[in-house]
DNA sequence: AAGCAGAGGTAAGGTCTC
DNA sequence: CCAAGAGACCTTACCTCT
């Protein structure tokens, strides 16, 4: 009896978005078509024309009524394009503006939300069901240990991966790509081998031949901030970069991130496969429709940082927990991005108070350029039932109710205070 | 009294990913 | 004026405590 292998798997939905589109809108397979443009609908953000209400039953408009990308405007990315888009070299993250110009006929959806989520359980629950060992990476990527699954040995877990690749097919009619490889690293580099709806099988001895020629930039981790210092330092391919000696990346990238390079170009990463995570902190920031100015617009801004104190409270409330650093981003006209963080005594998921809170942040950050973007964070958290556990621990109680009052009543003060001079 | 080392926390900025 | 939103993690600096 051998010994099993490692085999890792890592699977990635082909165009997840936009291929949900393409299950609603059968008549627009094989045309350019690109979702997107931030949270305005598409309605709002076109000059003219378009389908209406996106979501009714819309199967059968006629082709010449949807919406072009010509037509947008607004400050949105692609979020996700067709494959017959990318032809024209559009493609994620690429603003709505310079899309339209390279690909004006283009047809622009805005993204479901609500189908995006519905397909992202069905086929994550669709994997679980076949191999229980997820690692989820976001909406539409996830991560499988086929090690000791049933089958997962076959063909180097070629057999399992069409298993699942079949299964995920027929629960939501979207097609995806799968690597199974000894690692995570390996397997997130081979998903990628045979896109759309493809497999790859790697073993160790396959690096040299499959992944030492692949750029840098492959690797999941060096952006292009790293590739470009790479790309100074004569680093091109993966395989020059196994070539170096650690010391030499080290001294150029740090301690860890040189050290880190240099395990992962030789193919080396034993991260386990982790089902189970607690949240860091959670977020909401919104960019304007226009720049604002800190002080002439100061009513739109105050209304625009309130809604987003209480969004993050009810996110918080709604996925149970409570934070104890409250934090802000405002992203300048340039481009430039500033934080400020505050922590506080007291966990809490109070809209009022992170209010105040985020209130005391913006004063500690230059407000003279115009302002882009704004953002309130929350950091520390801690889930609700343990922070109740903390408040009904009996020493504590009266403390907290204590310092809770005093709280509340400077709250009421400070806000009514600086409410006025903020903006 | 001053200095240093290590641990741990906070803050600000930055990179990367989907 | 092309460049979203949400989240994780890293680095560096600085502070405090021991």
């Amino acid at each position: 009896m051998t010994t099993r292998l490692r085999r890792i798997a890592h699977l990635d939905m082909d165009a997840f978005f936009a291929s949900i589109e393409l299950l609603r809108y059968p008549q627009l397979k094989g045309l350019p078509v690109v979702i997107g443009g931030g949270r305005r609908t598409v309605d709002d953000a076109l000059l003219a024309g378009g389908p209406g209400q996106p979501g009714r039953a819309l199967r059968f408009i006629p082709l010449t009524d949807f919406p072009l990308l010509k037509n947008y405007v607004g400050r949105g990315v692609i979020t996700t394009a067709t494959y017959a888009a990318r032809q024209f070299g559009v493609g994620s993250a690429m603003g709505m503006m310079k899309a339209a110009k390279l690909c004006p006929q283009a047809i622009v959806l805005p993204v479901d939300f609500e189908a995006v989520r519905k397909y992202a359980r069905l086929f994550k629950s669709t994997v679980t069901e076949i191999a229980p060992l997820m690692e989820d990476r976001g909406i539409d990527e996830v991560y499988i240990d086929f090690t000791d699954v049933p089958g997962g040995q076959r063909g180097g877990g070629r057999v399992l991966a069409r298993l699942i690749q079949k299964a995920i097919f027929e629960a939501t009619g979207l097609t995806c790509s799968v690597g199974v490889a000894p690692n995570k690293l390996l397997a997130k580099m081979a998903s990628e081998f045979n896109k759309p709806h493809g497999i790859s099988i790697v073993y160790e001895a396959d690096l040299q031949t499959l992944v030492w020629p692949l750029k840098c930039r492959k690797i999941n981790g060096i952006g292009p901030k790293a590739d470009e210092k790479l790309a100074r330092l004569g680093i091109q391919t993966i395989g020059e970069l196994a070539a170096q000696e650690k010391a030499f990346l080290v001294a150029h990238f740090g301690k860890a991130t040189g050290a880190w390079m240099h395990e992962v170009a030789w193919g080396r990463d034993n991260r386990p496969v982790v089902t189970e995570s607690e949240p860091v902190s959670m977020s909401r920031e919104t960019t304007f429709d226009r720049d604002l100015h800190a002080v002439r617009d100061k009513a739109a801004l105050g209304v625009i940082f309130t809604g987003l104190c209480n969004k993050l409270a009810e996110d918080l409330q709604r996925k149970g927990y409570a934070a104890k650093t409250i934090g802000i981003k405002l992203r300048y006209d340039d481009f430039k991005i500033a934080t400020r963080d505050q922590t506080c005594e007291d966990f809490t998921a109070d809209g009022r108070l992170i209010r105040q809170l985020a209130g005391q942040c913006l004063k500690r950050v230059p407000l003279d350029k115009k302002l882009r973007l704004l953002g309130v964070r929350a950091s520390g958290l801690v889930k609700a039932t343990e922070f109740e556990k903390l408040q009904n621990s009996a020493q504590e109680r009266l403390f907290r109710q204590q310092a809770l009052g005093l709280h509340a009543m400077e709250t009421i003060a400070k806000t009514n205070h600086s409410s006025g001079q903020l903006f």
